[in-house]
DNA sequence: TTGTTTTTGTGAAAGTGACCACATTTGGGG
DNA sequence: CCCCAAATGTGGTCACTTTCACAAAAACAA
């Protein structure tokens, strides 16, 4: 294995692009320079050609990036070139709410199963399994699953993590909020949605003073 | 006002913190040294002192500082010392989670509007009004409303910040997976979940290499 | 009072990421 | 065939973050 070090930020650029791409080619348009590409998505062009450098030369010179083409490379460094599916544990609020998403289905992601300590009253999609906890290992060994959102109760966050890394789950997005930490082997990301509104309003009274 | 430049990580990591010493006053520990704090919550301890240090000096040498006073001071460092209306924009799957999403109360949020182009068959809690987007600008205003969610469609939502920010709104932050630009004097946070989903695979595929 | 221990606050160093600027390559037109 | 325009790929630099390391301050004990 290659040791690549590509900064987080960078691949978070990435699924931009890509996401600006797909657009691109709706509207049928063939070629892009990064120039262009990057007055679409907000970025600084040269920012772009380095970020893609790290995984190759894409671009012809004088011309600019083939669409098709430069897509079709994005998924395939992403791992997007498959379909992944997911299991969600913690079927409250916010994870129903996620069952319900379309936008996962979109980027390649299928929430095929889903667990909660109890089954009473859960209302998944059709799509979708629900199981109790207790078989959550099983599961996802036996089905192979490699990605998981967590949405329960940031006192059992932590717990439930390593439960999924047993399974072997290599790869969580962790809703809790609480800074999930696991050994280097599973990617963890933690999005917190009241972080997210704090920041806000720090610049906001930042501003007021 | 004095020109403070504040990295956003910083400011992230503020809202870590208060978290931190939300759960220590519960464990009604009175004192805390940046040491035990970074190991609490995975921060280096020069970086939590580096942190604190742009808003002030907080803590006692050779003691630590005093839980209950660095939470109130993080607080009121982040405008969390008041309660903060946000209104909801597009009642959908996502929004009507975010809706029930218990974590803004207690991060001392009300959500206490909601906005959408059809009223039928939504289903809000009690403690919040809906509304036809038609009424937006108008609400916003007379209520002095300063943060909201944007929770529609890709294609309107930079159409609907621009409204939002018109009406008066200062914070938005943003699920549409498109990156919502504005003129500066309003903040804007976008949260794509679909992005976070692809981070990981992108490492999990770079792994199996 | 003085010495010792503890832990903060901070200047300096190291590390990381963003951007500029240009040499290089490509395509096309005369 | 040669020259020009266009746009990539990349070395170098600048800016920003993180971490280190230590002096300054506080508490306490002798």
């Amino acid at each position: 294995m290659r040791k690549f070090k590509v900064p987080e930020v960078t691949v978070g650029r990435l699924s931009l692009y890509l996401r600006c791409l797909n657009e691109l080619e709706e509207e049928e348009v063939e070629l892009i320079s990064s120039a262009e590409l990057g007055r679409r998505c907000g970025v600084n062009p040269a920012q772009i050609r380095k970020d893609l450098a790290y995984f190759g030369e894409f671009g012809t010179r004088g011309v600019g990036y083939s669409v098709k083409e430069l897509r079709e490379d994005i998924k395939v460094v992403m791992g997007l070139n498959k379909t992944w599916e997911v299991a969600l544990v913690g079927v409250g609020n916010l994870g129903t709410a996620l069952l319900q998403y379309r936008g996962f289905q979109r980027h390649g992601f299928k929430l095929s199963v889903a667990f909660d300590n109890s089954l009473e009253g859960k209302d998944v999609p059709e799509h979708c399994e629900l199981h109790h906890s207790d078989e959550m290992e099983k599961i996802i060994k036996d089905r192979g699953i490699k990605l998981a959102i967590v949405a329960v109760h940031y006192s059992q966050a932590q717990k439930v993590a390593e439960r999924l890394a047993k399974a072997g789950i290599k790869g969580i997005l962790n809703f809790a909020p609480t800074k999930v930490k696991l050994p280097k082997g599973v990617v963890v990301r933690n999005v917190d949605l009241g972080t997210e509104l704090e920041i806000l309003t720090f610049y906001l009274s930042l501003r007021a003073r």
